[in-house]
DNA sequence: TATATATATCAAAAAAAATTGATGTATAGT
DNA sequence: ACTATACATCAATTTTTTTTGATATATATA
């Protein structure tokens, strides 16, 4: 028999930190910007810094504060080759997060 | 032949408008207060402010604002019985947006 | 080793959102 | 008509988020 440590709080009776987590995400995902960004991710997979600078307008400094937000929310991810940094979404969460409906424009179906 | 005005552009070629709506109701949904909020309309299905207010432990003109936040991404709507408004959850809004892994939590099974 | 490129981080300023306390409006009861 | 209750709105302030421009770090290349 094991204990188990609830990561999230059962659906009954959510906790505050549950709602935090969501409220979290959710900010992340509260600006135009960033949900063109995590439109490109979606179609294109896996994007690096410099491409998506140009793609969304966007200065690179700017770029790398709202990359760090949906980092930080873990609705993207990001692998490092030499200096390039490739950004993709993280499935898993989108996928928990958002509903089948708004699948291919932020939620790629597997 | 019927010409078609999209409220929503389709999912292969989003505007801006599309993301900037979203935007909109992640914005509403990026609180923890607002988020145990819509959690209690999901569970009480309807609920009028003065009640609101003791279950949050937020002032009237507090909640007030929050609640408009949400009206505003018409998260929730509003029924008026006398001077009690009652406020519930507008489903088809939050099961377009949300996962059904959520149902529970914000998004009601019907 | 020196230089260039890609990206992250930082601090100050600007912009947007939230809080607060007061006032306004509508309805119900006396 | 008067009073009380339920809620919305407003303006000033505080807090949070975003932008900006500069600097730092890490890797690649000459």
């Amino acid at each position: 028999m094991e204990l188990e440590i609830n990561q999230q709080s059962s659906a009954n009776s959510p906790n505050e930190q549950t709602f935090e987590r969501y409220a979290t995400q959710f900010k992340a995902l509260s600006d135009a910007r960033r949900l063109k960004l995590m439109h490109e991710l979606t179609l294109k997979g896996e994007v690096c810094v410099c491409d998506l600078s140009s793609i969304m307008d966007l200065p690179q400094s700017k770029l790398s504060y709202h990359l760090k937000l949906l980092m930080d929310a873990e609705l993207i991810t990001r692998t490092k080759h030499g200096t390039w940094h490739y950004y993709q979404l993280n499935e898993e969460t989108v996928n928990h997060l958002l509903s089948p409906e708004l699948c291919c424009l932020f939620r790629p179906s597997r």
